[in-house]
DNA sequence: ATACGATCTCTAGTGACTAGAGGTTCAAGA
DNA sequence: TCTTGAACCTCTAGTCACTAGAGATCGTAT
């Protein structure tokens, strides 16, 4: 059995991050001691660990929950799953696209202006002011 | 003069996103009518657009609120407005790194279930249980 | 028995808005 | 001039996924 803390370390999800995804349902609560601290099994530790994983990939805590609740009933079709999972892929493909334009116009407008001169005359500045500075839409 | 609608139109800002950035500081607060509703200049107008386009490109409202403040001193070193601008571009940056890595991830996650099978036997929650089906870290 | 780090619950704060309630004002048409 | 109704006002609370802190209790090593 495991207390809260160690659970921490073994996962890497800070203490009060497992009794926040405890509070949001994703965590089965666990039992208690006598004096009313959490102690969990290797069922416990499991479930944070895909937790775990599962953020770092970016998924919703509600995306989250439905991924758990079908690894409950191993009986069910899978396409929900692959569903959340094609979702997510393709909001970080949405992500990237998005930032790869923000890069371009933020590297043009960085080189613009070396820090030197003044801010009345800097084109960092100047570019913010004026939409029509930029090369294309962001 | 412009109405709070009107401003709103003009830039592509929300209503209570223009009265949100009254409360925060980045706009001053405008004149009122006798009848208490606010009233807008141009140099509303362009203030806002000037917020608008650094929302655009990610800065927060924090860095706005420092480029801001840099804008009403012309006679000031630029070299913050440049500092802000390239943390911004390194920011969005490592951002990408991210998600190249997630995309790449989440990709061969996804293509190994096609969602005709059961949860059970479904490589994506497989995947999201067990870490070390995963090629590299992330 | 005592010390002290770990744990408990509870509330509030983060950033950048968004939503809704309940009331007032403005401008256009009759 | 009157009336409608869209637009406006303030205020509170909710979003997401945590994070921080207060103040109290617990567990374990000495």
């Amino acid at each position: 059995m495991f207390s809260i803390g160690e659970l921490s370390q073994r996962t890497n999800v800070k203490v009060p991050t497992i009794r926040y995804y405890e509070e949001s349902g994703l965590l089965d609560a666990p039992e208690r001691t006598e004096g009313n601290q959490r102690r969990y099994d290797v069922a416990g530790l499991e479930r944070l660990s895909f937790i775990k994983h599962a953020r770092d990939l970016g998924f919703s805590i509600e995306a989250i929950a439905a991924l758990i609740e079908l690894q409950g009933h191993p009986d069910r079709s899978c396409a929900e799953a692959t569903d959340i999972a094609s979702s997510q892929l393709a909001d970080v493909r949405a992500k990237m696209k998005r930032l790869r334009a923000l890069e371009k116009e933020l590297a043009r407008i960085s080189k613009g202006c070396d820090g030197d001169g003044l801010s009345g005359d800097c084109y960092v500045l100047a570019s913010l002011a004026d939409h029509d500075l930029c090369e294309r839409e962001h």
